[in-house]
RNA sequence: GGUGCCUUAGCUCAGUUGGUAGAGCAAUGGACUGAAAAUCCAUGUGUCCCUGGUUCGAUUCCUGGAGGCACCA
């Protein structure tokens, strides 16, 4: 019998969760996070972790394993991801993929291509350069170093141009030469069922949230982990917003406000990724995890 | 009750010496290969409060009205 990776999309605050929890109980697995902001055990209102209770009822991985002063890239989550669903398919024939995060998701139903290990310095001096020179010095390297990618790349992006310009000066190669590669096939089958809503409800749903968020004690999270607010992990909604509270830059009804708006907004790009796949079963969030696990079984009938 | 000011995009406002209008924010659409809750790109038709008048033409000037604000009674 053929194993499948149920993969569970949607906006932030739409009851991902929830319906993945279900789905784990019909079937009787285990759940896998893809989402950039569970890693970390530091955060954990903000980052709307499972709640203690859930899980308890079914296994999570990849939900507060890293800390926040450890880096963690898609490449190492795809290659953590791949090696542990080896191991949960040697007993289940179904595991459960929720996320938000749709590079990450990605990464495990699809892959990436292979790239080499580049040393973080390299990133560093070219964000160096960055500041004291401007991009134009970043688009010129580029241009010489991989002019195939330098007609692709979407130019005025700092962090899409560093990236190939590190891949290009860690390995001597042009970045273009890595990617596009054919990837190996999964060993697996991946059926994706993408929650929907209006996008008032989807937008109602999130502001109750930021203010339940709020309630359940963001503020001092956010205080427990300020000194840590220029990593990476802590470029997130809820948190930098918080931070600038905390400089007394805003007032906090304002930072409450842009906490509010930054999720709309990622909710945004979240859809315009989720968008992409035409494979998705999209289902309504009133509908029963019941009918929606009925679904997901015929899929896995008629994809064998 | 009187006088003055205001009424233009979802919000705050600019502007048109009379030729039907534009900024910021919000919003919307999109891109995405180890920073991804990150990063980047694109998108502005709206009874110019209503009414009548002047005019070839009024959102703009004039009459009357409605609503708001301020001051005076």
């Amino acid at each position: 019998m053929k194993k499948t990776l149920i993969s569970v999309v949607g906006a932030t605050a739409i009851g991902k969760t929830s319906l993945a929890i279900a789905l784990a109980q019909h079937f009787k697995t285990e759940i896998l996070a893809a989402d950039s902001r569970q890693f970390y055990k530091e955060m954990s209102i903000g980052t709307a972790v499972p709640s203690e209770e859930e899980l308890q009822s079914i296994p999570h991985h990849f939900i507060q394993h890293k800390s926040v002063q450890e880096s963690y890239s898609v490449g190492d989550f795809e290659k953590d991801a791949l090696h542990l669903l080896e191991t949960l398919f040697e007993s289940k024939s179904v595991v459960i993929l929720v996320g938000g995060s749709g590079l990450y998701i990605d990464a495990v139903t699809q892959g990436l291509d292979d790239f080499p290990k580049i040393d973080p310095e390299i990133r560093k001096r070219l964000n160096a350069q960055l500041r004291e020179h401007g991009i134009l010095k970043l688009q010129e390297r580029l241009s010489k170093l991989d002019p195939n990618y330098y007609e692709q790349v979407d130019l005025d992006n700092p962090h899409r141009l560093i990236r190939a310009l590190e891949v290009c000066l860690g390995s001597g190669q042009p970045y273009s030469s890595f990617i596009n590669k054919k990837k190996p096939k999964r060993p697996f089958q991946v059926v994706t069922i993408g929650i929907s809503a209006n996008r008032e409800i989807i937008y109602e749903r999130i502001n109750r949230r930021v203010d339940m968020m709020l309630e359940k004690g963001l503020l001092d999270e956010a205080k427990s982990v300020y000194r840590f607010k220029e990593l990476n992990a802590l470029q997130t909604v809820g948190y930098k917003e918080l931070f600038k509270y905390l400089d007394g830059e805003w007032e906090l009804d304002f930072a409450i406000a842009e906490i509010k708006k930054n999720t709309r907004r990622f909710a945004k790009r979240q859809l315009t990724w989720f968008k992409k796949n035409e494979n998705t079963i999209w289902v309504d969030v009133e509908d029963e995890a019941s009918a929606i696990a009925q679904k997901v079984a015929n899929a896995i009938h008629t994809n064998e």
